[in-house]
DNA sequence: ATGTAATATTAGTTAAAGCTAATGTTAGGG
DNA sequence: CCCTAACATTAGCTTTAACTAATATTACAT
């Protein structure tokens, strides 16, 4: 591969890697690899305060790794992108594997 | 899971993405993925000064994703965790596969 | 319209990551 | 022994990520 290409490249995928390298937004997205939740279920499942979660998951919505559907005064997160769900998946084998 | 079992694996894993999430240690890793290079060799395809490119190393080998072996002035560096070749090649494919 | 539940945003501070520049180590050649 | 090549380390500075605290928005019920 030519070398700004390759550069380029690197730059992206640090990025999404960066997104993803935080331990409150991987149990977000631990949490939604069976299916939709909302933010109140993420809070009873994600040991931080509401702002905080709420600012994570601003994050996982620009990187668009999330979309987002409103029922009345509830907002449901979903995963939203292929390559995250894949990579939670590997995430899960390396870290949450039974023994 | 129990929540705090969930937290300390998230932990683990958010540390373990944070070492990988820098643009000069994937192009690293990438050129890597088919085998073992010398520093100038990594040099050469990697845009940075030496040093920063011997910290980086550094940090990689403390990580234990990387493994050396030395030939006269010349050390060789070498991929040495098969979670790292794999979390490589699907981000091989991600950022890097042919459309 | 007022109140409350659910969620989001903003400003300010602190901590961690990455760079630059300088210097140190190790191995081999003359 | 001295010099050079190959690589590593350290200190200081700057940038970026993450938290706390306070406040704002949106929807629904009374």
């Amino acid at each position: 591969m030519d070398p700004s290409q390759m550069l380029s490249r690197s730059e992206d995928a640090e990025q999404f890697l960066k997104q993803l390298s935080n331990k409150t937004r991987l149990m977000v997205l631990c949490s939604l690899l069976d299916g939709e939740r909302s933010v109140t279920e993420l809070l009873d499942k994600v040991p931080v305060t509401q702002p905080v979660l709420s600012q994570h998951l601003a994050l996982l919505r620009e990187a668009e790794f999330v979309a987002t559907r409103r029922s009345g005064q509830t907002i449901y997160y979903r995963l939203a992108d292929e390559r995250i769900t894949q990579i939670m998946n590997l995430m899960y084998t390396f870290f949450c594997a039974e023994d």
